[in-house]
DNA sequence: CTAGTGTGTGGGAGCGCTCCCACGAGGCAT
DNA sequence: ATGCCTCGTGGGAGCGCTCCCACACACTAG
């Protein structure tokens, strides 16, 4: 026995010494297959044989190792999140944060890895391209989607399970998750009109953007319910930045100095629309009632604070990562679709 | 050769029939180790074989797989970054969008992946020391911790390289980097003494946390230079949120009625004591002069826009990942603290 | 001539798991 | 008794890579 502690160290010590399935089973007094249909939750293992492996499991320790078993299966059990940051939204507003808690909250019980890509260059997003190719990932959540993204139809081509939050277009292939854009703007646009506005503007976010086309789309449906449609000059277009928000607001009131209210299709370019309106001497909402999108933090901290269009982002973010989970496991796989509702939140604004 | 096509799918086409290792070699008439010391770099490599290999890459749109590469080096090329998410923190300040832009910009030209594991729960912060103690990761990323938190002691005792972004005491062991926030507060108080004020207050966030200690810190050198230290009636302990901040004034104004500055510890907190000093009739600056820190979105958008001290957050970001990547790739550690400078932004509030 | 040194290469072994085949034990009908 | 299920089980094969040993070949030195 004396010689054996002169050994050097043995093939056990290897890789930090953490425990593998075969010493799982040895310990247990059992094979490597059933220690494995334990972990795997299979049934068919006797009630006497499970307890021995979850005693060993639990003596030793004993975490499987995912790289091996991804290796065997080619699933990874872990799914990207991909954010495509040319603009410079990711900064300003918490929607990416809330998409990320619910994404987390979603997948906090599961073993599903969450993989964070941020987007920047055109370089990055070929390297994301290789990289979904090669299937590194199980499934793929994505923000923000421009209408000429290419990661989306490479998505499609390559059969990669994949939820949007927000589509592309009204006919998105896609599974995505979206909040009732047109809805809450049209919600927005009639509690102006119940508060007697009648020439009311909007400032719309850039038009490649569905949620930005369904906000103005919202906004010209309750107009034209109530008669008032059609006038294009109280249109003004931006980007959903705060200094587009300042530029179209310039506009408008170059355009229509009569006008008596602005919905926006974000707090920040609201907020962009609130300086220039103090500016140019309007009181709000005493001359000019404005009603926001997002109901960000910013909205409650603007002058008056911001009337706004509630999104669940943070509910939407957890349905997302449902959808994917069941895509994913599903072997038929059905695209989804499914659209939250919005709800107005009245501050002094509005 | 006819038979070979009613041959049912062979063992080419399984795992979606990605190209290995072995395909490279054979289209480029060399052998698997030739193969893998291109693809790693060895300089042990002939021009005319590692062309070959290079074109057969290329042709096949070769991919290694990182579950195979993982299970023989034992590296799994990923770093977590851990938001300890107790707090709202995350949903209101874009501190951690931030960072997480500067970490993955540093690592955009890396084949690192960037894991994200939010910790809300107890539970969740023990499936994530498993998740460590097993090494899944290669380096981990932590944001936001608190002096009580296990996790960084964890970090210690395995033995995994971590960066912490703000340490827990003044004699951090893990490596860090942090913005100084001894230096950006005395720079606030420095300010708000330029401008004549000399009954200056401060809230603080919660001093079980470093940042918060060394704002308070930072407050109390500029007062004790000027010969003004020691009231202890001036200082307002809070939370670092918005109804902390507001409660904070409350007590504050309660106390020293005739209090000309407040120094808070956060825009946050600072958009509440601005509230307060408005229910209260007094004017700012004129009245009370207030100072936030973190210069974030909201700094922009209270009443009257509220001046503040920037912390190089996105850069911050970036300095951890590039310190996490020396630390993982060296053998030697040495942990490495880094400390960014702070920089006052004025606006209308002091 | 032999011995020695180095450089590029091929391929075996093996990382830790899952998949699946084969096998023994027990139950039930024939 | 024999046949034929089913159920639980052990363990071989192999996933795609890296590591490393052995070897061929080309030199230079003795």
């Amino acid at each position: 026995m004396s010689h054996a502690a002169q050994r050097p160290a043995g093939p056990a010590v290897r890789g930090g010494g953490r425990p593998t399935l075969e010493a799982v089973a040895a310990l247990a007094g059992v094979g490597r297959g059933t220690v494995s249909r334990v972990i795997n939750g299979s049934p068919r293992v006797s009630d006497r044989a499970r307890e021995a492996v979850e005693q060993a499991i639990a003596e030793l320790g004993y975490v499987p190792n995912r790289a091996a078993r991804t290796l065997v299966t080619s699933r990874t059990d872990s799914i990207a999140l991909v954010i495509p940051e040319t603009e410079t939204r990711l900064s300003s507003e918490p929607f990416f944060n809330d998409i990320i808690r619910g994404v987390s909250a979603e997948l906090a019980d599961t073993d599903m890895q969450l993989l964070l890509i941020l987007v920047r260059t055109d370089k990055e997003r070929d390297r994301l391209a290789t990289y979904l190719a090669a299937h590194r990932v199980d499934g793929v959540l994505m923000v923000s989607v421009h209408e000429d993204d290419p990661i989306p139809g490479l998505l499609e081509r390559i059969d990669m399970p994949s939820v949007l939050v927000g589509r592309r277009s009204e006919l998105e292939p896609l599974s995505y998750v979206d909040a009732d854009n047109a809805g809450g703007a049209r919600m927005a646009v009639r509690h102006l009109l119940r508060r007697g506005c009648t020439r009311i503007a909007t400032v719309t976010g850039p038009l490649d953007m569905e949620p930005a086309r369904a906000r103005l789309a919202g906004y010209r449906k309750a107009l034209e319910e109530a008669g008032l449609g059609g006038d294009e000059d109280l249109v003004g277009r931006a980007d959903f930045t705060e200094s587009g928000g300042r530029e179209a607001m310039r506009g408008l009131l170059g355009r229509r100095p009569d006008l008596d209210a602005v919905f926006c299709a974000s707090d920040v370019m609201a907020a962009g629309a609130l300086q220039v309106l103090r500016e140019a001497g309007r009181r709000v909402p005493e001359d000019v009632a404005v009603i926001g999108f997002d109901d960000s933090i910013i909205a409650r901290h603007t002058d008056p604070p911001l009337t706004s269009v509630r999104q669940p982002i943070e509910e939407m973010g957890r349905t997302m990562a449902r959808l994917l989970l069941e895509e994913v496991s599903e072997e038929g796989r059905a695209r989804r679709q499914v659209v939250l509702a919005t709800e107005l939140v009245v501050r002094a604004s509005a």
